[in-house]
Parts: C-alpha cells; structure tokens; sequence
DNA sequence: CGCTGAAATGATAGCGCTAACATATGACTG
DNA sequence: CAGTCATATGTTAGCGCTATCATTTCAGCG
C-alpha cells in the first residue's frame, strides 16, 4: 500500500538543512522554508520573527527580516490561515453599496478594522435576506474570524448557518433585544418619533411621510411617525406614500409630484431620509413652492448636503460612521477572546433642526 | 528518526474508508473528507463535484451535494488556496472611498467579479502613492490573482512588486501609453480641455479654474484648461486657486467666498470635480450671486444631484462605474489567461450642459 | 474478441504555514 | 554548584484541499 512511497527512512537534509530545493514554489515566489535556509534558521523561528517578534531575539529577528526582505518573501496567507486557523478576514454584509450611508459605516469598519491587520469582504444583499444568506454561504469558504450583518431581517437558514458557525456576530443599525446578540446601532422608531414631535411642536398639523425602499429601517421610522401622530390624534393613512423602489433625489422630486397632485393638503413632509428630501427641496424650488411656509420638509440621515441646500434641510444624524466603527471595535474584542464592555451599543440619533422646518 | 511516527504502514481502512476520523476538524466543521466517507468516495471526488462537475457522473454528484447540504459542509478557501495556488482573490487599491467616484468605480468591479466568484479585497490609499505601497504589500499576503489600481502615480517599489509578482494589473481611471500595461480610463486631460473650450465657445473670456486634493488626475484636468485658455491667449495664473485638501461641498462654498474676495474678476469658474462646484452653486444662491448671469459655474464628474440643483449644472459626465466594470473584464479575461479585446481601453467623456453655464 | 480510448474514479503527495511539544542555553537561587 | 526556571530555538506533524498520475470500466471497432 505504501509501496510507491519514496522510502520515508531516507536522509532529509541530515544537519544543517542546506540540500533542500533551492528557492520558491510552484508560484516562484520564496517561501518561509527559502528566508529559514538562506537566514541559517528553522521556518518557525522565521514565522515567529514575523508573527510573534517578542519571541524572537532582537538581533536574529533583524537579521531574518532582513534577508526575507532581500528575497522578496511575502508571506502566504492561505498557508497560514489554514494552519492557524485564523483568516484575518470579516465578512460584512450590506444592502447597498450605492446608498451613502451604508458607505459611510463600512468606511467606520475599514478603519477600524485595517490597522489591527483585518480584511473586509464585502457582500451587497440589496435588501434581500435570501441574497444575504446566498452571500453568506460564499463567504464562510472564507472562513471569516468575524462576521458584520445589517440590520435584524434574517432568513432562518442565516441564523443557522451562524450559530453554527462558532464565530462572533455583530449585528450593526438596529439595536437587538436578545440579550445573547451583539449590536451597534440606533433607535429608527425613535428617530421617526423625533422628528414627528418636532413637526408637531413647530405647529404643523398635517404632517405626510414618504417611505421608500420599505426596509426594516424605513419601516421603524415610519413606525415612529405614526406612533407620534397617533398621541397627538393626527394621524391620516392617506398621508402616508410608500414606494418600494431605491431612493434617489430625482425620486424625491418626484414624489413631491405626486403629493401636491394627490391633494391631500399637508402642511409638512417628513421624508424617510435626505437623498428624497433634497429632491422634494429642488423640485419645490422648481415649482416656486415656499418652503418651509407652504410646506415644510424634513429627511432623515443629515447628509453632507443637507446642510447646503436652500433652505437648508432639518433632518435627524445618524452616527453611522460610528456604528461601523464601533461594531467593528464589538468584534476585534469578541474574535480575540474578549467580552466587549456592552452587547448592545445604543449610539445614538440627534436632531438637526434648520431651515426647512 | 521516524521513531515517534505511529507506525506508517499501519492499515488506513483497509477497504470502504469507514474508520476515519468521525468528523470534523480543530474549527468544529465537517471537511470535504468527511463528506467523502459519508458519501462512500474519494475525496477528490466530492472536490471534482464541486469544481470540474462535469467529471463526475450526474447521479453521483447529486449525492455527493445531497450529503454536505446534510453535513453543513462548506469547502475551506484556504486549503483550496493553498493547493491550487489560486485565491479567487482581486486586490482593488482606490485613494478613497468617501469620494462617490471611487465609490461607483467599486461598484463596478464587484458587479463584474462577484457572479465569477472573486472576492475584492479593498485597500485604501488616501491618495498617497506610499500609503498605496504599504497596502500593496499587505495585500499579496493574500496571494490575490488580481490586481486593480488607480491612475499611473506608484512608486518605484510598487511597480517592482507588481513587476515580481506575475498576475495580472489593471489600471483603472488613466490611460497608459507603455503598450505593455493595461488600463481602462478616459483621458482627464481632454476633459479639462473640453469644458474649458465650451465655457470660452459661450463667450466667456475669464475663465477660473478651481483645483482641490490636486491628485494627478485633478492636475491632468488643470492641464487641459491651461491648454485651451492658452491656445484662446486668456491663461491667466492669478485665476488658478490650488487647494490641497480633500474635496467637499463646504470646500466649494468657501473656495467661491475667496474667489470673490480676490476679485480676480472671473466671469466663469470651472470647479475640478462636482462636489466643488455644487458647494459654489449653493454659495451664490445664499449671496445673492445669479448663475450663470453673473457668474458661470462648471463642474466635473456629473454627481446624482447636479441634475437638481438651482440652476442646473454644466458638467462632464465620467464613466465612472463603467470603468469598475470594464477594468475587473479584462482582469478577468487576463486572469482566466485570455488576452483581452485591446490593452487600453478608453470609455471617453461626455459634455453635460446645463443652466450654471 | 482482443484492442483502443474515452470516461469515471481513486491513491498519493504536497501546497506553505503554525500548533504543540521538545530541547538547548544560561541566569539565578539558596 | 545542583536545581529551577525563563528564554530562545528546533522537530514533527498536520491544517483541508487539489495536481498528478494511476486504475478501472466499458463502448466501439475491425
């Protein structure tokens, strides 16, 4: 059975270790063995010069980085992934790559997550929980040390496939109540509640809201707007617009449109985030309607243009910069052993209130 | 020297392969010689249902995936890595990824690579060609089998390691002349010179130019407006403003505040980039300036919103994600070892005119 | 009816690294 | 000055997969 074995009691390198192949792999590139020979060294003190320098005497560990250097060694992170079992990867899944905010938190993660050594593979489920747990099967041949999901809409076999998998979680923009699950994020209820009461304080009576997407997030918000109008017995169902397509300005302007022709007379709207609000803000200054004394626009989000446009748009801040960043930090601790200092990190929303209101 | 080996030519199941190991490695998760077992074959066999599934009989490989559903069994990228020395890797270096450009681009590239199965590894370079090193460096750790970077400024070292590296490299935005790099881009160069000459064929005669982040494809567009200004004989430095900060709608305003102060006397601005000249659009309308009566303003990359802005903005439309997707296919045809349609692919501009001009 | 060759499956080895344990060295202790 | 221990380095094995070549099976053929 062993027969074709080419005599496993032969001599290998008897001393030194100077007869083995003379450099690189079947990639040409050299290899941790080539920096351990031509360093006079075993591999593991090389992997060790590089991994765990602490281990390392000073002046050896010079000297092998120095010659590693020479040769232009890079080390193999497949190789080492599978031997370590450490991928130094996170997956992290997103609806949108288009939508700005989702940018902004993934830009939070990135730099969070670079300088400790960390890579990010992304996946885009463009809102769809089954095309989440699609990518998240792609993802976990990646053997990810961590994984980042949007949101709280899972399918049952995500959640499977998760629990399974032995690897921390953090679940960013919507905060979890199981206590088990770790997440960043903020209250969208509250925030839609917010600005509702804003409106309502400021006097407005008749007070519209524009959803699109009709994602959770939206869907809280909205929830939020009518919890608010509902104590103050205002609220009207046909002043609610819901449109299942992706948000943009020129939809915004659109919509704006269709209210004024809808006539159902609101003295404000409350747009689910700013990219509709600046359309509706461009398109009323098209149609020479005054804003905010016609009609008063709010969004949600406060990107950076908001606080340009004329008038400039009231709308709530989202920390989504710092839920990336933080959930990130949530995860460093749990993939390196450590019980972060909350599960479940509420950041925050602030209300910004401006012209437009 | 074998002493403490247990015994090599002990019988390994001797028939069926029943004997194994039951299951599962040091992470807890069922390998592809698990599923081998349970399914009565090879090992290579379930790999070859996986990968080359026309090598295996229909009915057989039905089973085989029947059974790793059953097992949970996902395939570890890393051994594949490791023993194909391919990663299904790309390594994408962008200067930055607040920029809706650069954003776009990556969109691109993940809708090209992600239904071939490559994943992106993003680096961030923060427009820094050593910045941009550094990470190229981190990133051949992974072995990617592809590299996408942007412009042509690198440093020396960089273009060694790619030069060693032996995979193939795209570079994105800029087109190269050496006939032996590949790039998909358009030609900044051209742009510049191409607002510029409309701004002059409508009669204007002092045109500014405003240059921020002063990369080098900014600069390439510095260059075509000096070009036509000079070819008209209305160069004018003192109406050149360079900025070295990141770009921004606030940095647009406030550029138009001092523009004004320098009383340089411009009849039209040419802003480097949209969100610039969106910024200087939202400042004449707070100061009273009418646009483009008295004062034209340009912008570049055609944004969403300069379509909605008051007056509407004249812009040069860049084809931003087109150049995401078109780099990642010929990365693609070069990676699968097929010599792509043309080396340099230019995806030209187009003249968007609008009211600010 | 033996030969040829394509199709289907298997055995072996090894990709390049690190975990786990083993060993060597020398500093310090009482 | 033997014993203890920390520090520095090495040996062995194996992570989970695929390249390569070997073997088996059987259809088609003259």
């Amino acid at each position: 059975m062993t027969s074709r074995h080419p005599d496993p009691l032969a001599p290998v390198s008897p001393s030194a270790g100077k007869t083995r192949k003379p450099r690189s792999s079947r990639t040409g590139r050299s290899t941790m063995a080539d920096v351990a020979n031509k360093a006079g060294v075993s591999a593991i003190t090389v992997s060790r010069a590089f991994k765990r320098p602490e281990l390392v005497a000073p002046d050896l560990r010079a000297r092998i980085l120095e010659v590693a250097q020479a040769m232009g060694y890079v080390p193999n992170q497949a190789a080492s992934a599978l031997a370590s079992a450490r991928s130094m990867t996170v997956a992290v899944l997103i609806p949108s790559m288009t939508n700005a905010v989702f940018v902004e938190t993934l830009a939070g993660i990135h730099d969070a997550l670079h300088p400790r050594g960390y890579q990010i593979l992304i996946g885009v489920s463009h809102y769809s929980p089954v095309e989440e747990e699609r990518l998240l099967r792609t993802y976990l041949q990646f053997q990810p040390d961590g994984i980042l999901l949007t949101g709280n809409d899972h399918t049952p076999a995500t959640q499977t496939y998760l629990a399974a998998l032995g690897r921390p979680t953090v679940h960013m923009m919507e905060l979890l109540d199981d206590p088990a699950s770790y997440s960043v994020g903020c209250s969208q209820f509250e925030g839609g509640r917010l600005m509702t009461r804003h409106l309502l304080e400021r006097g407005y009576r008749r007070v519209g809201f524009a959803a699109v997407q009709l994602d959770p997030r939206t869907l809280a918000r909205l929830e939020g707007y009518r919890q608010a109008l509902r104590d103050a017995g205002l609220y009207d169902p046909r002043r609610v617009w819901q449109v299942p397509e992706p948000s943009s300005i020129s939809l915004g302007a659109s919509m704006l449109d269709r209210m004024i022709e809808d006539q159902t007379d609101c003295d404000a709207v409350f747009f689910c985030n700013d990219d509709l609000a600046q359309g509706a803000l461009f398109q009323c200054q098209r149609r020479g309607v005054r804003v905010p004394e016609q009609l008063a626009i709010a969004g949600f989000n406060d990107l950076a243009a908001s606080a340009w446009t004329t008038p400039t748009l009231t709308t709530v801040a989202t920390p989504r910069y710092g839920i990336g960043r933080e959930s990130a930090a949530m995860l460093l601790d749990l993939m390196e052993g450590r019980e972060p200092p909350q599960r479940r990190l509420d950041l925050g929303l602030s209300f910004v209130g401006r012209e437009s209101t």
